[in-house]
DNA sequence: AGCGATTTGTTCGTATGTATG
DNA sequence: CCATACATACGAACAAATCGC
């Protein structure tokens, strides 16, 4: 499963095996992944590892932790379609801190910026919305 | 500076501090951030704690590492804007590995998922590309 | 060419805090 | 109140790659 001795990080090749997990089904959305003592001790390494793997887990946005019932796998949002405005333009980035707190957005989930042409931006939560050009 | 009692993490309040730094052009793009060891000294916290404030401003695509260079202020890339086709829909989300390779993107870029009305779809780097409506 | 210093990466161990059941 | 589980923070050690002398 997990080889110490291997070029690979040992908290990289859990990451894979757990999206492994994930991509395939295995662990369905709204699925918890086992406990991070329960990882550690199944693959006979420590806690700090099994955080390292669930935490590139979080960025790429698969899972989300409830703190402290568990880490489970993140249930994608209903999403809404936005009009694209004419003349307007559409970029997207990682949230800052901020604005994570205020969409309550989960960690990696980027957002839309949308620049219209008056210079007003708005930002979305790009879990949740979709561009459209009618 | 950095009060441990406070509500908010360490790490954040690092963070938050070279973020600062970064935004308000103290620190330009392409110029080094002070070492781990440096930041760790200078503030008195312990390097882990340092190396969590710069995951941070990582994953929300700040800065980029060069190993063993230093960590350095994220240039920005030229951005080219691409037309959304009509009856196209855009959406946003973190890159897979394997996209991220292929695209050779760095660590907290998103990428745009064009989807034509044909079915077909693309995926651009977040940080080369905007979208717009003529 | 070599060698030491620097810097980031990885991994371990340990401890305390906080929220839930 | 107690057990569980995640968050934060410290310290330590070694590896790997780069740079300057």
């Amino acid at each position: 499963m997990i080889d110490p001795s291997a070029d690979r990080a040992v908290f990289r090749q859990l990451a894979d095996l757990l999206r492994d997990q994930i991509t395939s089904g295995d662990l369905a959305p709204g699925e918890p992944l086992p406990s991070e003592l329960r990882l550690a001790q199944e693959y006979a390494i420590s806690r700090t590892t099994v955080r390292q793997a669930i935490g590139q887990l979080r960025t790429e946005g698969l899972v989300t932790v409830d703190r402290p019932r568990g880490t489970f796998v993140r249930v994608p949002e209903p999403t809404e379609t936005i009009t694209l405005p004419r003349g307007a333009r559409a970029a997207a980035r990682m949230p800052t801190d901020a604005e994570r707190r205020h969409h309550r957005l989960p960690e990696g989930v980027p957002v839309l910026v949308i620049t219209t042409s008056d210079g007003t931006t708005t930002v979305h939560p790009a879990d949740r919305v979709q561009l459209t050009r009618p």
